[in-house]
DNA sequence: CTGTTAGCGCATTCAA
DNA sequence: TTGAATGCGCTAACAG
């Protein structure tokens, strides 16, 4: 990194006037082609960078958007990440990420931040009591995920249909004796909404309902599945990979390899440690592609607020 | 987000001058509490928000640091990252993040990138064969991790450490017969330091070496683990938890639980799965944290070049 | 202690 | 098609 080099210092290296650098740097087509040359001539032979800075402050856009995450080692959430960043990066954008760790507060401070960094738009994953009023509050240079909201954009999973598929599946196979071990229905999403999936399965196939619900760690599922691991048993769907890791272990312990479990969350782990096991995926990494395609949309001057739900897949 | 305020804005609402208004930004003692105060006031109830862009074009400094990481989906870096974030947060720097995917050439890419956005300093994973002389470029704002290099700064992890860590526990139980699973030599750090602290501690214990490598997955631990149980294997010593993992697997389709099993990364799944088994901690955490604390040292002037090496624990 | 002035690097008028 | 001039929002001299 030599000397902070400015477009005026290009403009005279090329022997042109600082407007028509900047032209050339902004792609205007009203400048001579042979000019045009010249001028990236002296600046590939310079190395000049121009300021990011100076242009966000001037034009009003830093071609950043912010990203705010609940937490960085979230396999699910780090693969949307990596979905988002493709995309924003091939718009010409890039990303400052931060931890809200399941914290409101820390939510809006973040948020703050953002804005003062004149960050063009905002994606921010949701957890259970997420504030959604300041967030709001950036209308259509916000997208949200995971997280239910009519004033804002976002792109939900399908929480309904991630469970349903492994039913059919289990299902097709003539199993008619299926558990269910997931999180606290206090948790709206992955709690209520998968559970209430798998309970409507079991009345629409006439099954007998046998479910546990606690929190998400492989402990919490090791520990519930005693309780819905009955002798008839064919197979047990879990709201989460990590549970369906736990509740994989003990029935290893077992010795009941009869017993079939799915998870969700397409970890490659789980059926690799537990063959008689599947995942179904969400598709973490799309919905990040799609948050990230929704708000450069928006950005872009579409500002009609749309709600995406992510299919997802065995 | 009501119309964009300026600095002039908040200093004719408060009846002041725009450079007193800047004082107060800046935390300039030398302005009459109650003047602050009033300027405070007014700050805050017209919830107006000073532009970064334009601070940064300014002074210089955006108050950025850009990270650059192989892998979002690293866990040794995802938790290495959260303790960065810790660290520059409370310095009041924020950070954006790229992943370099281990390519040499995206890196560049990436550190351009920064550079255009007037970033303070850049913290990079290293990998393979990671180029560093674009990131040389940057001397004392530029912060290296695992990786190799006298003409920067950087902090490394112990990577003979982990393993002698691994291999004393194993001898103070009395093992003598312990085997080894890693990664191709080719690898520098995870590949060639820890076989060799491996063999070291073999020849220093009088132990016979038995060991393979291969590819850092499940798949490949998997595969080679047969090549390292004997019949008298007492433990086996793993350069990762992936690794671990794979071995693991097999020595429990094997019924092996005489053998032992170690591995490095501190992952709770690990011992979760299998109990006969223990991690040692690299300190990705503190390694964050000390690479964040080294760089914004250097940012405050202190460019003098420094190494550290975490510490690894059990 | 505080107001006034002068740029920072760039994109965009306006003339030429 | 191009150059000169203007101002973005802010900080740092410089005077009061």
């Amino acid at each position: 990194m030599t000397q902070k080099l400015t477009i005026l210092d290009i403009a005279k290296l090329a022997g042109v006037g600082k407007s028509t650098v900047s032209r050339v740097l902004t792609n205007d087509p009203k400048v001579k082609p042979e000019t045009r040359e010249k001028v990236e001539q002296v600046i590939r032979e310079s190395g000049y960078v121009p300021s990011k800075s100076a242009q966000a402050m001037r034009g009003g856009s830093a071609k950043v958007v912010g990203i705010i995450l609940s937490r960085l080692d979230s396999t699910s959430e780090n693969k949307a990440v990596r979905g988002i960043l493709e995309v924003i990066y091939q718009a010409g954008y890039d990303a400052v990420i931060m931890e809200s760790q399941f914290s409101a507060e820390k939510t809006n401070e973040h948020l703050a931040v953002l804005q003062k960094r004149n960050v063009d738009g905002v994606i921010v994953f949701g957890f259970s009591d997420c504030d959604l009023s300041s967030i709001e509050k950036l209308k259509h240079k916000a997208v949200v995920i995971a997280v239910d909201t009519d004033s804002i954009s976002s792109v939900g999973y399908d929480n309904q249909g991630v469970i349903e598929l492994a039913m059919n599946h289990f299902i097709e196979q003539g199993k008619q004796n299926i558990s269910y071990v997931g999180v606290d229905p206090s948790d709206k999403t992955t709690g209520l909404m998968r559970l209430n999936a798998y309970l409507e399965c079991c009345q629409r196939f006439g099954i007998e309902s046998c479910y546990q619900t606690g929190q998400l760690s492989h402990e919490s599922a090791y520990q519930l599945a005693d309780d819905v691991i009955k002798t008839k048993t064919q197979a047990i769907v879990c709201a989460s990979d990590t549970l369906a890791m736990g509740v994989a272990k003990r029935l290893q312990e077992l010795n009941r390899t009869d017993i079939q479990v799915s998870g969700v969350g397409a970890t490659d782990l789980l059926s690799f440690i537990y063959p008689n096991t599947f995942s179904i995926d969400p598709g973490y990494h799309q919905a990040g592609q799609s948050s990230a395609n929704l708000l450069i949309k928006q950005l872009n001057g579409q500002h009609e607020v749309t709600h995406l739900t992510q299919q997802a897949s065995l």
